[in-house]
DNA sequence: CTAAACCTAGACCGATCGATCTAAATAAAG
DNA sequence: CTTTATTTAGATCGATCGGTCTAGGTTTAG
């Protein structure tokens, strides 16, 4: 039997937001005010519903992964050409990570940050890298075996480069280096990808 | 005319040291007191001699760009067929990074956690990165002039595509996730570029 | 010798951090 | 109504941070 009022605020939501901070300023250089001020929140509410602030985080970055995951697993699973797919999947990516606006990929900012260190954190992030990375996998094996590039590919090695590139062009997306950089980089790794 | 003893200690050996802790640790994870337990200074000497905790980060990162800067720009600047030197080079990074003992690259480890938030210290990753894109745009170049690779490159986006993969190579071996990912990345890309 | 420059060791300061706790307001259940 | 749970606001705590400062020791120049 409960009493009160239900909670007046949406942890999701919440939690969305403490995810684009932790996203975009590490964990180090998000400050619990910050957290709470952005949240509307009281002190208190924000620890009653997420624990204390690596707890915070980890939510965030699994909500992250889920969210990443399942648009990469989109992307990557209807019908169709297996490497239209895979052009569009690193087209979308080049072109978020070329705005002004980006901020890179967080499971990059995490490695970067906490490395092997933290292992509950770490296996967020290596699992979230594998399930893009096997999605990949499976449309490079559709594209070879639909003959859209070459059977002499390493299916399992290009899954891994493509995780790799995705990664790099988020990095270089945070860094705001070029916005011409992001695109000069999907042209390559597709220009080589259908040409080899 | 100067007094006294010459400093007691190699300023640049300490940056040195300064300069790990950082590449390892991150800014905000690296504290003043652990700089200098494993520098073995006196708090004053260290503040006299490189300045505020942000001065001594910039010079760590300087001399960081400084060395990298080198070791690519030797890899891929003697005689010798272009596409060899580029594929020893990547070789070289895939093995550095498949070592458990891996920190990954201080570039993206700035990157993630500076973004574009400091000037300074983005201008310094952007001039850096920029150095190895053009050494690697070189080698493209001769290498597509030697008929190593195919003339239908772009031997700008193949040499961004290529820094792309030099961090991406460089972030998995942070995570440590495994150790063969490193050698499926490059494998990937050398095979790509050889019959593309 | 004295004087000056550099060193280490460590106290110290103000600010900020994450986290806890209290108090008052609010809203739903009975 | 009363009761109970949750809320926000904010005081507070101990720890840690970057940075400054003082004290005392050491080495070199003159």
């Amino acid at each position: 039997m409960t009493r009160g009022p239900d909670k007046q605020f949406d942890p999701d939501t919440a939690l969305e937001k403490a995810m684009h901070l932790f996203w975009a300023n590490g964990y180090a250089n998000t400050g619990i005010s910050e957290i709470q001020a952005a949240l509307g929140l009281g002190r208190k509410s924000l620890y009653d519903t997420f624990g204390c602030k690596r707890d915070l985080y980890v939510k965030a970055l699994e909500k992250y992964a889920r969210s990443g995951s399942a648009m990469h697993l989109e992307a990557l699973g209807g019908a169709g050409p297996a490497l239209d797919q895979i052009r569009a999947l690193m087209r979308d990516c080049a072109e978020m990570h070329a705005s002004p606006d980006s901020i890179g990929c967080m499971m990059g900012v995490s490695i970067a940050e906490f490395g092997n260190d933290d292992p509950e954190i770490a296996g967020v992030v290596r699992t979230n890298l594998k399930i893009i990375e096997n999605a990949l996998f499976a449309a490079f094996e559709r594209a070879k075996h639909s003959r859209e590039i070459s059977e002499k590919s390493d299916s399992r090695d290009l899954a891994r480069m493509f995780v790799a590139l995705i990664q790099g062009v988020a990095l270089v997306g945070r860094s705001r280096s070029d916005p011409e950089l992001p695109h000069s980089i999907v042209n390559a790794a597709m220009g080589l990808l259908e040409r080899g």
